[in-house]
RNA sequence: GCCCAGAUAGCUCAGUAGGUAGAGCAGGGGACUGAAAAUCCCCGUGUCGGUGGUUCGAUUCCGCCUCUGGGCA
């Protein structure tokens, strides 16, 4: 087992809709947790009810991180995610709080659990839009060039890499990192998954939250956000739903056709996180099958657990 | 009851001048180091409705049956 002294980082994982939040309450209040988001849109102020954030009780009820952080016209990324929640958890640690890290966004995750060492290059507005212009294959002939080890590395045809590979390059000359990870050792995580053995189950809790974000006022968020003036090409907008409901507003879909493609979109997305979570391999999973699809028998096995790896874990009503 | 048209991958359908079949969508798998809810890559075996017949060989031709549309009564 690791050091004992430190309080452990919890981590909630789980594709989207699979009951993260819940958990991570719970887990909050026995554990005098606070938590700490990785969820790369939910960063953004003005952009709730499509990207599920905690509702307002739950975050009075428990300190949230890294929620409502950015301007709705702002712009974050995953090195920025990585400085700011690591320093959340020292934070909480100081206070013998237990940081609880939820999210579903896979590369923020991983910045906290490896030493994803970002500091090759910040980003290049000006650079980016110069090379905006040029078409893919011109970029990636250029990008050879300059570096043939990114050969194999980087698709031709994955226009984004490209440019981020070619930025990098560009502004420090170094080259693009090589992809190994190294875990990280300056606290000790637990990794706690919740998911659905079977997809279709998690695949109709989609479905079904889909329906109740537009029923809990999803369109007004969107109409509002555009009263404020925000524009459709802000990075949030990129969030899942969003540009569906901005069609559905703008009378291009139906109502029908809007839900059905957020649905297809928000499913496609659980299926691409959960290669995420193939890889960690570390993960200790519960399935609601497994507990009849009941709450408190779930998360009861989750507590039985923590508290076998970590006895001394704060606890509810210790000093 | 009669006539016509269908019945092929989860769905919509194409096709085989008789040599066991292929697109789109859905779906699945994967990658991921400063946009990551983004971006990108890969993946098509299914009693060709059932059953008899013709044939070396039938999903393809013929008969009957079942089901689904449409029309006539």
């Amino acid at each position: 087992m690791i050091k004992e002294r430190q309080i452990p980082v919890l981590f909630v994982m789980g594709p989207t809709a699979a009951g993260k939040t819940g958990l991570s309450i719970h887990l909050a209040k026995r554990y005098r947790g606070e938590i700490i988001s990785s969820d790369s849109m939910q960063i953004y102020q003005g952009f709730s009810i499509g990207t599920a954030k905690a509702s307002p009780e739950e975050q009075g009820e428990i300190q949230h991180h890294l929620l409502d952080m950015i301007a709705p016209d702002g712009t974050y990324s995953a090195a920025e995610y990585q400085a700011d929640a690591l320093r959340a958890i020292r934070e909480i640690q100081s206070k013998t709080h237990t940081p609880i890290v939820v999210g579903g966004t896979g590369l923020y995750t991983q910045s906290l659990l490896y030493e994803l060492d970002f500091s090759n290059s910040v980003r290049n507005d000006a650079l980016r839009k110069e090379l905006e212009e040029k078409t893919t294959e011109c970029l990636y002939t250029q990008l050879i060039d300059l570096d043939p080890a990114a050969k194999g590395r980087i698709h031709p045809n994955n226009r984004k890499r490209v440019i981020r590979a070619l930025e990098i390059l560009k502004t420090q000359g170094k080259r693009s990192t090589e992809s190994f990870r190294k875990p990280r050792k300056d606290f000790p995580a637990l990794l706690i998954g919740v998911n659905f053995r079977d997809r279709g189950r998690l695949y109709d809790r989609i479905n079904r939250r889909v329906d109740e974000m537009v029923e809990d006022g999803w369109i007004e968020e969107v109409q509002a956000l555009l009263e404020k003036g925000i524009s459709k090409e802000v990075q949030a907008f990129q969030a899942i739903g969003y540009p569906e409901i901005l069609q559905l507003i703008e009378g291009e879909l139906s109502r029908e056709e809007a839900l059905e493609k957020i649905k297809q979109n928000t499913r496609r997305y659980a299926k691409r996180q959960m290669t995420w979570y193939r890889r960690e391999a570390n993960i200790r999973w519960f399935y609601w099958e497994d507990f009849e699809e009941n709450p408190d028998r779930l998360f009861d096995a989750v507590y039985q657990w923590v508290e076998e790896q970590y006895p001394n874990i704060p606890k509810e009503g210790m000093a």
